[in-house]
DNA sequence: GAATGTATGTTGAAAATTCAACAAAAAGGA
DNA sequence: TCCTTTTTGTTGAATTTTCAACATACATTC
């Protein structure tokens, strides 16, 4: 644990304890870590919702699918970031989504119980994890109204050039790279992959964008 | 107040808060109430995330609009629901949703800073709220995936098709009335309302469905 | 109850997406 | 390095959506 504890500082659910306090607030939140390899499912569709996750390294991908093998990718997961609070938060019996790790990938597991009911000692910092894990919860919710907004829009082009606009704003530059492969960024887009590929393709043509893998410019 | 107190008590914010303590506990929130005729704008885009909203009568809906003048429906409140909440909970300078009011509506406004810092007295039931407040944050989370999963689809028909089984589900029954007319039902399924009047009539002609204005069967 | 406005249904043409199949390029492993 | 696998790009046909225009049904108001 003691590796990562830089990421932990800097995970929002830790904001404002400080260093000394976090090693006590972490022993007193239990936790245990795990290693999933690549590829590998993190969370399962239908297991119990009872723990929050926080990503040590690598990268997690949260999808949904439907029974015709759909997927729809809901959003990423990155160090330092939580997944799967809103299902703890809301008492869910089953969760609803995949997490599976893009890479090799660790993550500390906290019991929910652990978080809702206070402890004995440290109490004080117990309250501003609360309220840090009410912000976190009401900013996920911003992405996903955000993606909605994205694939609200009714063409391939202005679905790409909504979700490129909004990465340009994140990375505040014109140049920048997306979590996605083109079949990850057309599940998330919601629409056809080599529709998307072309496209990306027409789009580069016309000298209105550029792109390498997964690294773009808008022009 | 009075008249709105069995509302206030079903609303999921003070769930746990016994009947003598809503009242102290009211006093204690502040909060104004308003009135919104149909179709008047509750709060525009832009406006400061200051307060959490309570429906305690009429209904209404959450959009987005595009600058081309696209609507997106996000979703509707009606009594007893909270709306404004994650924008206040994130802590967000501008709001990027308008609300409206569908109808004829009364709406109850608390500071969200009189929820965030404890008061002096009543702070037993303070926590509750907080602890509320997580779960129907988190709750929202999963109705936007929820709304995701069906707006994924691609297909008019597979959308139309998906929505009316959540509502069914919802319902508990094959026989349920949904909060939109075309127009609002195709801005939330993100597709064109004409094509959506097609489909509709379709699957009434090949008998998998009925229905008349707002109330749909499941056949 | 007549008139006006709003909501819904219908249609056909244009545009866009999806789908399937394959080619090319890149990545990974032996 | 060679071979295999995965990813990405390309294409054309079929399907679906969108768009615009209009007809009809329903509501509301005076």
């Amino acid at each position: 644990m003691k590796k990562y504890m830089e990421i932990l500082r800097s995970c929002p659910l830790f904001d404002g304890i400080g260093n000394e306090n976090l090693t006590s607030m972490l022993a007193c939140l239990g936790g245990r870590t795990a290693f999933f390899s690549k590829k590998e499912t993190v969370i399962a569709e239908g297991s119990e919702a009872d723990c929050i996750g926080i990503v040590l390294s690598g990268t997690l991908q949260i999808e949904m699918n439907d029974y015709f093998g759909n997927r729809t990718i809901l959003g990423t997961a990155s160090p330092s970031e939580l997944f799967g609070e809103a299902f703890a938060c809301a008492d869910l019996k089953a969760i609803p989504v995949n997490v599976v790790a893009v890479r090799d990938s660790e993550v500390l597991f906290i019991e929910k119980q652990r978080i809702a009911h206070p402890c004995s000692n440290a109490c004080d910092f117990h309250r501003r994890i609360i309220y840090n894990l009410l912000k976190i919860v009401a900013e996920k919710n911003l992405m996903l109204q955000q993606k909605a907004q994205i694939t609200a829009k009714r063409t391939t082009r202005e679905k790409l050039t909504a979700y490129l606009l909004s990465q340009a704003k994140r990375n505040n530059s014109h140049s920048f790279d997306i979590p996605f492969n083109r079949q990850e960024l057309a599940d998330f887009l919601q629409v056809d992959r080599s529709g998307l590929s072309a496209e990306i393709s027409k789009m580069k043509k016309e000298g209105i964008i550029n792109c390498r893998k997964n690294h773009f410019e808008l022009l």
